[in-house]
DNA sequence: GTCTATACCCGGATAGAC
DNA sequence: GTCTATCCGGGTATAGAC
């Protein structure tokens, strides 16, 4: 589940993440993995059953490390804001571990326990407790997130100003 | 570019649209193609020059059916809630070609002409000609609409009272 | 236990024969 | 225009060396 991992396990991780943040997505095969760390593909199914739970090791870390952005997040004078800019800039940091977090059905099952909820718990809390709005936020703030890092904006569209509209309207 | 097309050539992208219809997008590939039309994969490349362009024309009858329904949207009393309603039905009625439509890098080259930005416009017009709020509105609807498709939000969480807080925080 | 070699099936794509 | 044969690169199962 991405918490008790061996010294290996924890090498293997690494050396995926490194693979995703340098080279994308579709570097990322068991094969690359393996090559980083001197060995063979099927070596590594002796350390995870599969590839999808690698993926969900990096994943889980993924929310942590977002959750940590949100606490510091927490104590601004306008934590709604303050939350959208750390949400914006992890995904500019990490384009392609986000990617990874958000654009596929989550494996619930596979990632570290409690990783999603603590993430969210921040968001919703940002937003006056107010489940329905936080989800509203959630879902401007993905929508920003996403179309900006694939590139779906038109070239000229001044993506800061369609960021403040956003989250004054959605202020609580 | 998806305009000019063979009646071979529309005939292999109808068979392409059944099979990401009915079985999803992993199920789209060139051998599975081919197989209904009762041919090989490789022929398939003396109609296309690669996978890629035949996922372009069923993107570019996506934008089209999609700016069919704006149309209709444009004469209700409320556009802006009208244009998120037909979205997310959109949405709800093909999730595959909707992911094939906006979970990628638009391949914007292989695109039939002016497709993209015909949708595009009923949005901007419906938001008030305003393209900050426009932008902001579209990726709320996008947000939540994958996130909905792809089961995202928790299983007791009501994304109609969501969906309502969105388009009226964001009404021009 | 940990790794390797091998192999299977799937994918996109190309070359060349008919 | 369609075929067959083929290449390369994926994930992954199995068997066996150390």
């Amino acid at each position: 589940m991405g918490t008790d991992l061996s010294p290996r396990g924890r090498e293997i991780v690494a050396a995926a993440a490194d693979l995703l943040e340098g080279e994308g997505a579709q570097a990322l095969s068991m094969r690359r993995i393996a090559e980083r760390l001197g060995m063979r593909a099927p070596s590594l199914y002796r350390h995870f059953p599969d590839k999808r739970s690698i993926e969900a090791a990096l994943v889980s870390q993924g929310f942590r490390d977002l959750a940590a952005r949100f606490a510091q997040a927490s104590g601004d004078g306008d934590p709604a804001a303050a939350i959208a800019r750390e949400y914006r800039a992890f995904a500019h940091a990490r384009p392609h571990l986000y990617r990874l977090m958000t654009t596929r059905p989550l494996d619930r099952g596979a990632l570290a326990p409690g990783v999603e909820d603590a993430a969210a718990a921040h968001v919703v809390r940002a937003f006056g407790g107010d489940a329905d709005l936080a989800r509203a936020a959630w879902a401007f703030a993905h929508g920003m997130t996403i179309l900006e890092i694939d590139g779906r904006f038109p070239p000229g569209a001044d993506l800061d100003a369609a960021w403040r509209r956003g989250i004054e309207a959605l202020r609580p």
